[in-house]
DNA sequence: ACCTCATCCTTGAAACTTCAACAAACACGG
DNA sequence: CCGTGTTTGTTGAAGTTTCAAGGATGAGGT
């Protein structure tokens, strides 16, 4: 906030150089899923999102997935991906099946349309990804990228699996 | 996207850590814009954007902004921002005034009542965004990651001032 | 003055996301 | 088997963002 002042506050505010990193922080954050948005809208006629499913869908067995999972690993609400799924469906680039083993269930399916699609965007995506990071960081700041976004992300997890040891109350 | 197989593609695929690197960036951001939207939507009523929108009123000269300014600095479109402050504007945080220099322009101007409810919302967010990032990393770490994003954001940004030098055709 | 092009900001529609509410199916103790 | 609470996934409405289009003013040259 910075502007602030005089308050008896025991908040810490961020010094000069925690604001500069957060601003830093946000607008690379904001700039890159813009641009990535705007190649995905081009290249593949969806939103940088939809393409996340579709790639995770690709790589899950029989390129499919129960719904609450796929939502749970692309870290969007299920409420969501519904909609997200419903849009995929009419495109042709993925489809829905009921569950075998819980009549509550569905699985999300990647068709082999969606497939093809994600074949041609690809290469394409890659590039602007890697050119937009990778090509820019040395191997030192990779590497410290990841542990700080591991870290990050750990952070925010609503206790990602096993971790109802210490159960308290 | 590691298991497009058997391509004689002269693409550069993203290797394993690359790999986890860019899942961990996907998964760090999306969490932690998720959280400070909740964090945001609950304490101050409105999304992260538009709270960042009233942050950067409230540091300028007489709380006021060109509109093209404010989306420049906010790194976000004209047409965005103006539907934005039309919604601020309603809530009677915002409000709008004619340019006096310059008849098509517009200034944003942050209301009494926006800077009290930025005034309320400031301490929760800052805590939010501290304990999000800034108090799980090392300052070696803290150091790194503003380096990095300073990197990232560079490179994407639409060749901010003054590149308008070697200026070919 | 005029023409042309750029800049400023807005608008409406379509696309996307959030939120609360809901129905159906499961799980499990009694 | 019956209740009770949980989980799964969807829905509709409201809010937000994108995109293409457009009206108005400014800037610069002729």
């Amino acid at each position: 906030m910075g502007v602030m002042t005089t308050q008896n506050e025991d908040t810490r505010w961020l010094n000069d150089e925690e604001q500069r990193t957060w601003l830093a922080y946000l607008h690379a954050t904001m700039l890159l899923e813009d641009h990535l948005d705007r190649q995905l809208q081009r290249d593949a006629k969806m939103p940088h999102v939809y393409y996340g499913l579709l790639v995770q869908l690709s790589q899950a067995p029989h390129r499919r997935m129960r719904m609450t999972e796929l939502a749970r690993q692309a870290k969007i609400t299920r409420s969501r991906l519904s909609h997200a799924v419903a849009r995929l469906e009419q495109h042709g680039w993925a489809r829905r099946e009921d569950c075998p083993s819980d009549k509550r269930g569905q699985n999300a399916i990647l068709t082999d349309e969606g497939y093809a699609t994600l074949q041609q965007s690809a290469p394409g995506h890659v590039a602007a990804v890697r050119q937009a990071i990778f090509d820019r960081l040395t191997s030192e700041q990779q590497k410290s990228l990841g542990e700080i976004m591991r870290i990050i992300a750990e952070g925010l997890q609503p206790n990602e699996a096993g971790a109802d040891l210490p159960w308290l109350r």
